[in-house]
DNA sequence: ACGGTATATACCGTTGGGGGTATGTTCGAG
DNA sequence: CTCGAACATACCCCCAACGGTATATACCGT
């Protein structure tokens, strides 16, 4: 099984994920509008599906593939101790520590 | 080259950066810390420069890698738009809701 | 100039993921 | 009961990424 970055390594299923993000697909759906075989189109769901990217309700011979929040939730908090590097960085870090230091000591030293 | 996802879809290359973000290293450092060959960490890096992941400091033979965030607001982007999936799920999404109409409308219609 | 250190790269073999195609399976319509 | 639609899977081949090893390059100390 794929873990979730070789998942999300292949463009074509990052496609798919963002199709999900307007709403559930059928198979068929998909495959028309990525322009890809059916065939090629459930393997992948099979794929985003073993590593927890979607879900499948069964309709008939239709099946229904909504998007999870799980696999890209924990892509997020793989991220997260990384913000500071970009987050911090234009907003004046510089200034804000300079008056953190002069609230405590009544003043600049310098 | 090796796009964004498919540079972090080898755990190795993952690991690199998580002992970069504590500051820069040279190649036989990382090397060892990792437990792999000076080769192997060698090509590594060259695939994490080339995705922009690291940046080179050249100090007499050695090579100081650095942590670039570049790619790392990439991803962040990337999930931008799948925000909305996990953070308003369990923080009463509705009570907001009604609450904004009630400032609009003065109270509660029904 | 020599030897050692630090790093990059060329070369090779393996392997697993990916696309393509054919086939199996399930289900509803008539 | 048969046919077709919708989907999954099995089988094939190909290629590029990965690890391993040997070698090339650059630089410092003596």
């Amino acid at each position: 099984m794929l873990s979730i970055f070789e998942v999300l390594s292949l463009p074509a299923r990052r496609e798919i994920i963002e199709r999900l993000r307007l709403g559930p697909r059928s198979v068929s759906e998909l495959a028309d509008e990525l322009g890809v075989s059916q065939p090629i189109m459930s393997k992948h769901l099979r794929v985003l599906r073993d590593a927890g990217f979607v879900s499948v309700r069964a309709d008939a011979q239709r099946r229904w593939y909504e998007l999870r929040a799980e696999p890209l939730i924990e892509v997020a908090q793989w991220l997260e101790p990384y913000r500071w590097m970009w987050e911090h960085r234009l907003d004046r870090l510089g200034d804000r520590l300079d008056a953190m230091r002069d609230e405590e000591t009544g003043g600049p030293r310098s």
